[in-house]
DNA sequence: AGCACGCCGACT
DNA sequence: GTCGGCGTGCTC
């Protein structure tokens, strides 16, 4: 049966609205019209013709036949931005499944939820005197909502009101607003009250002296640019570490493409964009950059999208959603630290921003040139650019001259057979102590995963759990414990519920009993903790690095988060208290993230003028992901890392899906996982064993229950994406119990 | 959002 | 009666 109704969003700004509804295909359009067509339809009582967009076909008519109208016609105006944007959203929903609707409100500008932006005016078009005589009038004839309204404009120095709050707070119709319009009592002026909200505040905008090029950025600039004029589309990897100047090769590529008459998209990972490039970008292109980030209000966001889609700006720097900026004539996509796991969305559609920017990239007029940036590539990019999908570059070179620094390895397994039980290997407290001598400062980082604090008893080893989540509870300040899963919270305890002992005692948090051992073992040394307990308020975060920086400590102990960004002169020595931790996590990406995270930490000692050194303390020191970052080697990292997973089947040697299973009851959950393998196992069974999806689970998740809903998990690998789609598009179509909710990640960053 | 419908007080 | 303002509810 050929398929007669289309879905179609109307292209009003209104969340009573913001559904799809159905019409028919005249038979004359049932060629033309598809996923992603713009329509004009019939819209309301009045039949006033709106304009529409299609977001998919059926067979099915959902209401009442008689009740379906027909679409009018195709609009074909209008086919750049729009269009191209709903075809990526169709590319998305079809490459990481989830709803057409999904996939659109992440592509389309948020479909402007005004409620809180005030975007729009109400303004006075009398005199106030005429205005106030109009008001004793309204008073006396009883038209309440036109005197409350102009007795407020009144009330006002200006004559003017927002218009949310006109028919928010001062409950008047749009409709009644319209009629006092025609009237020529009132104007609704429309004005954009946001500005670029840190441009303003940046001085000698647009004016940075331009920087010498080394040969070999000169080089990827040059050969970038010829490529991209052959008509070779294919994406660049620059692989490049850290001081070896990525940052002015993007800046010169959108320099280029802004000459061009084209706009840039740059993604960067969620903070990772200090303030110091943030600046350089400014300085290149003045109010003509954007930035994007989480602390933009939705209406914010909107505007300026807004102005991207009019024209006013060039270039736009953000975390993933900015890949969506509606620019008219896009010319270039750069992602910098590419390998970031921020990059992959971790609600429907679960996309990757690598994928969809190469996606987006070609979907573009006359096509747009990708940039992949990286110190330590992805395994996908990687591979991508070995195989000659990418174009691989490298910058081998740090420009600002400063010396790599000295790796040591510590073998914790030796430390303990000399009789050292501390944290703190002998090489690194020797450093240490040189470090606080000389006034130089010292990082010590700390992998938290799998290591937050407990509370147990010393004499029957009780542990205290959350009865609703399947972890340990925490203990707090004031001795209250805490899930930090669902928040659940009891009281200070002071006796084993056990056994009544009344030993009971906190396991310190990693961080926590590193701060206490380095004050114990150095008492005149200043030291700074941040972890997730100390950065609980908005602005602990920056507060704490500035006060190092500040050399307000000599030594900073943290968590991850003191290995991004951020340049500390004054640090020659780092140390990485267990580097194997990260590692043996049950998680096939667990070597790379050490990688990343070991290389990343080793790039932070000697920024400065001063030489480096870093320390990594290990239980497996041959372990090759430990050997390939201290050696700065990422090629020998790769090679061993593919290799495993090749064998295994991982990405990027296959595709994987995840399907994730969430139910109050363990037996509804389990059983319906079970049949999904069965479903799997039935539609893979006519092809040969070697073309068959390998298929993991149901396992219970990682954390096997949370908030009272247990958690499963069902692995699918697969060597052809085509046939891993096809085989989730089966699962979608399966019906799901009413009690267990179902969710898909296509080639995930990690296991649950 | 934008339109019709129906309610309600005001006025030829 | 009926006219016009004003709130409500629905839109494939």
């Amino acid at each position: 049966m050929p398929e007669q109704y289309a879905s179609v969003i109307i292209d009003i700004s209104h969340e009573k609205v913001d559904r799809p509804f159905q019409y028919r295909v005249p038979a004359a359009m049932r060629e033309e019209i598809t996923a992603g067509c713009c329509v004009s339809v019939p819209f309301g009582r009045g039949n006033t013709p709106r304009k529409g967009y299609v977001i998919g076909l059926s067979s099915q008519a959902e209401i009442e036949e008689a009740r379906i109208k027909d679409i009018a016609g195709i609009v074909a105006e209008e086919e750049s931005v729009e269009r191209s944007l709903i075809r990526l959203a169709a590319w998305m929903r079809e490459r990481y499944g989830g709803t057409m609707i999904q996939a659109l409100k992440t592509v389309l500008p948020a479909h402007k939820k005004m409620k809180s932006l005030e975007q729009r005016a109400v303004r006075l078009a009398l005199s106030r005197e005429e205005a106030e005589a109009l008001l004793a009038e309204c008073t006396k004839k009883h038209h309440l909502a036109r005197a409350r309204l102009l007795e407020a404009l009144l009330q006002t120095a200006d004559g003017v009101l927002p218009y949310t709050l006109v028919t928010g707070k001062l409950h008047i119709a749009a409709q009644n607003i319209r009629g006092l319009k025609e009237k020529g009592i009132l104007a609704v002026d429309t004005t954009s009250i946001y500005r670029n909200p840190v441009s303003d505040r940046v001085r000698g905008a647009g004016e940075e002296a331009r920087k010498q090029l080394s040969e070999e950025q000169t080089h990827v600039i040059a050969d970038m640019m010829k490529r991209f004029e052959q008509g070779d589309l294919r994406p660049s990897l620059l692989h490049g570490i850290t001081g070896s100047g990525k940052t002015e090769v993007y800046i010169r590529l959108i320099e280029e493409t802004v000459r061009q008459g084209r706009q840039a998209i740059v993604l960067i990972p969620e903070i990772a964009l200090t303030y110091q490039t943030l600046l350089r970008f400014y300085r290149h292109f003045g109010d003509r950059v954007s930035v994007m980030n989480s602390t933009l209000s939705p209406g914010e966001k909107y505007d300026q999208f807004r102005r991207a889609r009019e024209g006013e700006i060039d270039v736009m720097i953000g975390p993933r959603s900015a890949l969506f900026t509606p620019f008219r004539s896009l010319g270039l996509i750069i992602i910098d630290e590419e390998h970031e796991m921020t990059y992959k969305s971790e609600t429907a559609p679960r996309y990757h921003a690598r994928e969809t920017a190469i996606a987006r990239a070609s979907l573009a007029e006359g096509g747009a040139m990708v940039l992949l940036g990286s110190a330590t590539p992805s395994l996908e990019a990687y591979t991508a650019a070995r195989t000659g999908r990418y174009q691989l570059y490298t910058l081998t070179k740090r420009l600002t001259g400063g010396t790599l620094a000295n790796v040591r390895i510590a073998d914790l397994r030796a430390e303990l057979k000399a009789g050292n039980r501390s944290p703190f290997s002998r090489d690194l407290t020797m450093l240490l102590t040189d470090r606080l001598q000389r006034g130089e400062q010292a990082m010590l980082f700390l992998n938290r995963r799998g290591l937050h604090s407990f509370l147990s008893c010393r004499s029957c080893g009780y542990v205290f759990r959350c009865p609703h989540c399947d972890v340990s509870l925490t203990e707090h300040r004031g001795g209250k414990l805490v899930c930090h899963y669902c928040g659940y919270t009891e009281a200070a305890v002071k006796i084993c519920p056990s056994c009544a002992s009344p030993y009971v005692s906190a396991f310190k948090a990693g961080t926590q009993q590193m701060e206490e051992e380095l004050k114990k073992r150095f008492p005149t040394a200043r030291v700074m903790r941040m972890d997730a307990d100390t950065t609980r308020t908005k602005n602990s975060y920056e507060e704490i690095l500035s006060a190092f920086a500040d050399y307000k400590a000599d030594i900073l102990v943290g968590t991850q988060m003191i290995v991004k960004g951020h340049d500390f002169p004054l640090v020659t020595l780092v140390g990485v208290l267990a580097a194997d931790l990260s590692l043996n996590i049950q998680d096939f990406r667990a070597a790379e993230r050490t990688f990343q995270l070991l290389t990343q930490a080793a790039g932070r000692a000697g920024r400065g003028e001063r030489p480096g050194e870093v320390v990594f303390q290990t239980y497996e020191p041959e372990h090759f992901a430990i050997l390939a970052s201290a050696a700065q080697d990422y090629a020998r990292f790769y090679e061993e890392e593919m290799l495993y997973r090749s064998m295994l089947k991982y990405p990027p040697a296959a595709h994987m899906l995840a399907v994730f299973l969430f139910s109050p009851s363990e037996e509804a959950a389990l059983s319906f996982a079970k049949r999904l393998r069965a479903r799997l196992e039935k539609a893979d069974a006519a092809l040969p064993a070697e073309e068959r999806a390998i298929l993991i689970g149901p396992t219970p998740a990682r954390v096997s229950f949370v908030e009272d809903v247990y958690r499963f998990a069902l692995y699918v690998k697969q060597g052809s994406v085509e046939r891993l789609v096809a085989l989730r598009g089966l699962l979608e179509k399966e019906e799901v119990p009413a009690n267990v909710s179902v969710q898909f990640d296509t080639d995930p960053m990690r296991t649950l």
